[in-house]
RNA sequence: UGGGGCGUCGCCAAGUGGUAAGGCACUGGGUUUUGAUCCCAGCAUUCCCAGGUUCGAAUCCUGGCGCCCCAGCCA
């Protein structure tokens, strides 16, 4: 897929900016993704970075990467390094524009002194409990703080102890003077600051115990960058006063506007941090890079590409209106990128032994197969064909389902890339099973069709001498809820157990052994398969990406492989 | 009858008063040594509903209905 960034389709937003700039309110334009660091990134993460870096981009301006690390309890430095990592995977490149709100603690400090000797600010005593009862419902009004009105010198005071540790957690905060009535519950005298004890800042340390809120810090930080505009999810849609108030009130060089768009929901998957956070931490999967989960991490050793991802971003669109993406939209996007660029191999995940009865017993005949369909540029490569072969199981039939064009008793079937054979004999154990088939090929069908007759199913096959064991897994889906809702039930009832198969019988065609991790084929009709990129080197580990779009049956959803 | 948003094809999503783009999915047909890819064709007389304004409305007005978000010293 194309290296070039997938261009946002937002026609509201651009729409904005367009204006913007027309009506001269910006020169340029400036945006930021700014995760905070409590997390691994995922999907939805990625359309907010293709959004914000992909503006940037086709507006000739710039996209800073910010933390937003006010909240030191949950945040650590993997966080960063890994959102770091996947940014950079991703495609995107924040050049030196890299910044931490908790850099600006001291200035945010400042300004909070501002707004105090302004009068708009007060130190607050009430407890956490008190504060919810003052705060009044949805439906009723609040009721001033009884600190509300202290004199400006005794809120410069006591804010200035708060910060020098003089106060335990909880004891006081900072809140702005809004508007306690406010139908808007969170211009009801909002908490500005609060106390942390004892907790390490990955970047601040112990330097303070004091720490500034979300909705303080994220529009002065905006401001001090030159952000323009402002992009977050819906949620945020009734912060957006509190937002403009506190770049009204506060000496900042810039006003960016805040324009809220809908978080992504994909269909079977949860993408609540917390919920992940679970995953990962009551070992329910193997970690953020589980194949399973839906972070970046997890869909690079999947073997989605940035390209596909970034495609997929685009192609989803970015409006205000609530979506359920349908999961074949992500694997239409992986789909086209794997097509166009993963090699072809041939591997069989459930092998069945044929015999070609006519077919010299020591002969091993090289064959030159192209590593893709359609582009030569990819190259050849050879692969052993001999008397003993596998082919897939379910490639064999013996009694047919309606439609079935591969090998039956007595039928042809075409090896990919190599002869018509024909079944002659069904070798089965005390079972009943089948366990062997003695076959003849059609010597003459190497590189052309076969004279007089039409043969039209083509399987795939590996040399049974030559092959390579491997060891397959299957996954599903990400992890995931029936949507919408659940009902209430704990998601984990929800996951699917079959969501993760691992075939251990698998061979490959010998080209394969050396195989690097990362590196992605496409088995044939099988879908398309990436070397696990952590898996040990003793063992040839491959994830299913994808499957191949299938129009008859195999590889749908709720198939179970035996 | 607290406030803020959103409702256009199964799923995304254009459309901003001039007679419903596109993608995904789906359905036919063609090519094919991958039941893939590729190609070609089809797929909303209708825009949550009901009135109204207008020569003309998905777009404007009025009134309904439905869904989402907000009562963290989380973000």
């Amino acid at each position: 897929m194309s290296d070039k960034p997938a261009t946002p389709r937002t026609h509201f937003i651009r729409q904005i900016i367009e204006q913007d700039l027309a009506t001269g309110r910006h020169q340029r334009i400036a945006t930021r993704f700014p995760p905070e660091p409590n997390g691994y990134l995922h999907i939805g993460h990625a359309k907010s970075i293709v959004l914000n870096f992909g503006l940037a981009e086709d507006f000739g301006g710039t996209c800073n990467l910010r933390f937003d690390d006010t909240n030191p309890h949950k945040e650590n430095v993997e966080f960063v390094e890994s959102i770091k990592a996947d940014v950079r995977w991703l495609g995107y490149d924040w050049g030196d524009r890299i910044y931490f709100a908790s850099d600006y603690f001291e200035r945010l400090y400042g300004f909070a002194v501002e707004l105090i000797g302004k009068g708009l600010a007060y130190v607050c005593e009430l407890t956490a409990d008190q504060t919810r009862e003052y705060r009044g419902t949805l439906t009723e009004p609040g009721r001033d703080s009884p600190y509300r009105d202290r004199p400006i010198d005794e809120n410069l005071e006591l804010f200035r102890r708060m910060r020098a540790g003089e106060f335990p957690d909880g004891a006081r905060t900072l809140r702005a003077k809004i508007d306690m009535a406010s139908p808007n519950i969170n211009l009801r005298d909002p908490v500005l600051y609060r106390i942390r004890h004892g907790v390490i800042h990955h970047q601040t340390g112990s330097e303070w115990c004091l720490y500034p809120t979300y909705d303080y810090t994220h529009p002065i930080s905006d401001a001090l960058e030159g952000i323009t505009h402002s992009l977050c999810t819906l949620e945020f849609e009734d912060h957006r006063p509190l937002y403009d108030w506190c770049i009204a009130h506060v000496s900042v060089p810039s006003r960016p506007r805040q324009i809220e768009f809908s978080r992504l929901n994909l269909e079977f998957t949860v993408m609540s941090k917390r919920l992940l956070t679970q995953l990962v931490e009551e070992g329910l999967v193997e970690g953020w890079d589980d194949p399973r989960m839906p972070t970046i991490a997890g869909l690079r050793r999947r073997g989605f590409t940035a390209g596909s991802i970034r495609e997929f971003c685009a192609r989803i669109g970015v409006t205000k209106a609530d979506n359920l993406v349908e999961m074949g939209l992500l694997e239409s996007a992986i789909r086209d990128d794997l097509d166009a660029n993963a090699p072809r191999a041939m591997a069989v995940l459930r092998p069945l032994k044929v015999v070609i009865e006519n077919y010299p017993d020591e002969q091993v005949e090289s064959i030159n197969v192209g590593n893709h369909p359609k582009l030569e540029s990819m190259g050849t490569r050879i692969v052993p064909f001999g008397r003993e072969l596998y082919i897939d199981s379910d490639d064999f039939a013996e009694v047919p389902p309606r439609g079935f064009k591969r090998l039956i008793p007595g039928g042809e079937v075409r090896l990919r890339n190599a002869y018509v054979i024909r079944c002659n004999d069904v070798i089965k154990n005390g079972a009943g099973e089948v366990v062997e088939l003695r076959c003849s090929a059609d010597l003459d069908t190497l590189g052309k069709n076969p004279e007089g007759r039409k043969v039209k199913g083509v399987v795939h096959w590996v040399s049974a001498a030559r092959g390579v064991p491997a060891e397959i897994r299957l996954y599903d889906r990400l992890f995931g809820v029936p949507q919408p809702g659940n009902g209430g039930r704990d998601f984990r009832d929800d996951i699917n157990p079959d969501s993760l198969r691992t075939l251990t019988r698998c061979v490959v065609e010998p080209s394969l052994a050396s195989a690097q991790p990362g590196e992605c084929f496409q088995f044939e009709r099988e879908g398309y398969f990436i070397v696990d990129p952590v898996t040990t080197p003793q063992r040839l580990v491959f994830n299913r990406t994808v499957t191949l779009k299938d129009t008859w049956g195999k590889g749908q959803p709720g198939r179970i492989e035996g």
